[in-house]
RNA sequence: GGUCCCGUAGCUCAGCAGGAUAGAGCAACUGAUUCCUAAUCAGUAGGUCACAGGUUCGAAUCCUGUCGGGAUCACCA
């Protein structure tokens, strides 16, 4: 249950049915929130400061007629009016009491909404060019994307994660080009240092012996047309399997691979550009130069374009390169199209932020593909990760070999430091990602916190089961255990900040922003932590009691839902509960 | 030059789709461990929310402009 909106609902139609109200009245604007200021109560309406204008009276005159309707709802114990016309009410122990049941009853699906209401919605993320290992720079996205995509599941869209594989074009050649060069060195060849250009990585070398098991010297002496397709596949198939491998490392899921190869193959792209076309939406033309700085290479030549501009992109997109094959965007349209057509009128795309001025053609394309009313693809871009060693950016150089993959880092930190520590920052801002504190154990890492308050939890589980022998700590147990007992102000404040989980999961879905979790989770621990120490002092709040079982089992259900909450939010963020930390 | 992102405490960052006195961690200072994990907790101090206008009951948040930082800019992917 999201209170907020249960609230914001009978308010609303409290609103609605006001003496004086116009019957077209917009009950809209009324908000329901969690007063920033603990000491005015547990929700907050702004209903009466919304509703002066259209029933033109005073906001304190409104309040005065909400607040006996207000008091009179279900759970509700007092309402105040405060400062311009606020409406503060505060909840009965009663029915926090309730909420700490409803979570253990739910278990790691509290917080489940139907704010998605089953749509179908596609997710594509990494999309990781197969050309070799993924290095950090890749990872980010992918956990942002995994993340986001576990996010909007949990608040009832119907997700699909998706893999667009960019196994067409020139980068693949080179690529099947420098497998060509291991492959002769694999059956005894010398061919000389690696031509420019050449991917320099030893991660093909394995690859070439064993395609040179398999082929024998077959593509020795042959001309390049013919050893060429054979070499990319080949490729593209290995290379695909590291990356599936580094993301299974990473604990990164995809349900869908596509491949750009494919689209070409099949005549997909020819029939996305002939779609548009049909709607006059293409034409042949000469771009303007470039402006700011200009290529050396630059010459005007009539191209096919997009009328990029129609649909809120600033020039118009070429579709064909100047030989007349496609570009990249031409099939990222068909690709686009293709989901459109497979059921998806929503989509997201996790980009890195070099990606950046892809965006408006991307958008302005699918708007023209789906029906300008759609607007069906969000774009999401991360920013870089800057790789820090004590303090010290670590350097990276493709050329010298010295680029960090993502393999290194999860080996050295382990996948769960990696995607919570990624995904406790916004998207747009960049990162940086420093060893020393992400394996530190401390206050001030995050990941290490939020685990530190999980295990603590189980802790005092397993110690009650040792100091009270024979209690018994099942689920079905201490669900049934009496919370009315539960009444310190302490305890309602932590039951408060997890009763808001609901509602944070459904923020953090329709702005697409998971960090918003790895956030919460922090308070969620730090409230717990503080609780936990309240104990030192005063022994009667702790959390086991051997000479008083019913305290005991209502404080292990207030543990118990802090662990639940805990798990339900690391669940979204891929991460592993961990059960004890020594 | 165009476009996009960012600018909040000394540092690293949140800020809940406009709400009441702007928050957390680190660093600094003061306290708390015979005790359910002190690997922690409580407290003090620290801000012209880059700047200037605008929108309205109300702006860190929305709009415009300026300044500063980053990304990107036909035919690459």
């Amino acid at each position: 249950m999201n209170l907020f909106r249960h609230f914001n609902d009978l308010i609303r139609e409290a609103a609605a049915s006001l003496e004086g109200a116009p019957a077209d009245i917009n009950v809209a604007p009324i908000t329901v929130e969690p007063p920033r200021d603990a000491a005015h109560g547990d929700l907050a309406t702004n209903a009466a400061m919304v509703l002066a204008k259209p029933l033109r009276r005073k906001p304190r005159d409104i309040a005065e007629m909400l607040a006996p309707v207000i008091a009179d709802m279900d759970g509700v114990a007092s309402v105040e009016i405060a400062g311009p016309g606020f409406i503060n009410i505060r909840l009965a122990d009663g029915f926090w009491q309730a909420r700490l049941a409803e979570i253990l009853r739910r278990g790691v699906s509290y917080g489940d909404s139907d704010l998605g209401q089953g749509q179908a919605i596609n997710v594509e993320y990494v999309s990781a060019n197969p050309t070799g290992p993924m290095h950090v720079g890749h990872a980010r996205g992918a956990v942002f994307g995994d993340a986001l995509a576990s996010l909007l599941d949990k608040a009832g869209w119907d997700v699909t994660r998706e893999y667009y594989i960019n196994d067409a074009g020139s980068q693949v050649e080179v690529l099947a080009r420098s497998l060509h060069h291991r492959y002769r060195e694999a059956l005894g060849q010398n061919p000389g240092p690696l031509a420019d250009g050449l991917y320099p990585g030893d991660y093909l070398i394995q690859p070439a012996r064993d395609l040179a098991e398999r082929d024998q010297d077959r593509w020795l002496d042959a001309a390049e047309a013919e050893w060429l397709p054979v070499f990319q596949d080949y490729a593209v198939d290995r290379m695909m399997g590291l990356i599936r491998d580094d993301l299974h490392a990473l604990g990164v899921k995809h349900e869908v691979f596509t491949s750009e190869r494919a689209l070409h193959a099949d005549g997909r792209v020819e029939e996305a550009v002939r779609d548009l076309e049909e709607r006059g939406m293409v034409y042949t033309g000469v771009l303007e130069p470039p402006k700011g700085k200009l290529p050396d290479d630059w010459e005007p030549r009539p191209q096919l374009l997009f009328r990029a501009t129609e649909w809120g992109d600033d020039v118009d997109r070429p579709l064909k390169k100047s030989d007349g094959s496609w570009t990249y965007f031409a099939a990222d349209i068909a690709y686009h199209f293709d989901k459109f057509k497979r059921g998806f009128p929503l989509m997201v795309d996790v980009l890195g932020a070099d990606h950046g001025g892809y965006v408006k053609r991307m958008v302005s394309a699918t708007r023209a593909i789906t029906g300008a009313n759609s607007g069906g693809l969000t774009i999401k871009l991360c920013q870089m990760v800057q790789l820090l060693e004590d303090g010290e950016p670590v350097k990276m150089s493709k050329r010298s070999g010295t680029f960090v993959t993502l393999r290194d880092v999860v080996d050295r930190v382990g996948r769960d430091a990696v995607r919570f520590m990624l995904l406790t920052r916004k998207n747009e801002a960049p990162i940086d990602f420093d060893f020393a504190k992400v394996t530190e154990q401390s206050r001030d890492n995050p990941v290490w916190y939020v685990q530190y308050a999980h295990a603590r939890c189980c802790s005092i589980y397993r110690n009650a089961e040792n100091d009270m022998p024979g209690l018994n700590t099942s689920a079905e147990a201490i669900r049934a255990a009496d919370l009315s007992i539960l009444i310190h102000p302490q305890e309602l404040a932590l039951i408060r900040l997890m009763t808001s989980w609901p509602r944070l999961v459904e923020q953090a879905a329709e702005t697409s922003e998971p960090h918003r979790i790895a956030f919460y989770l922090n308070d969620i621990a730090s409230a717990f932590n503080g609780f936990w120490t309240l104990g030192k002092d005063a022994e009667e709040l702790r959390f086991i009691h051997p000479d008083n079982h019913d305290l005991t089992m209502a404080r292990l259900a207030l543990v118990g839902g802090v662990r639940t909450i805990i798990q339900s939010g690391l669940k979204v963020l891929g991460v592993t509960p961990v059960e004890e930390l020594r």
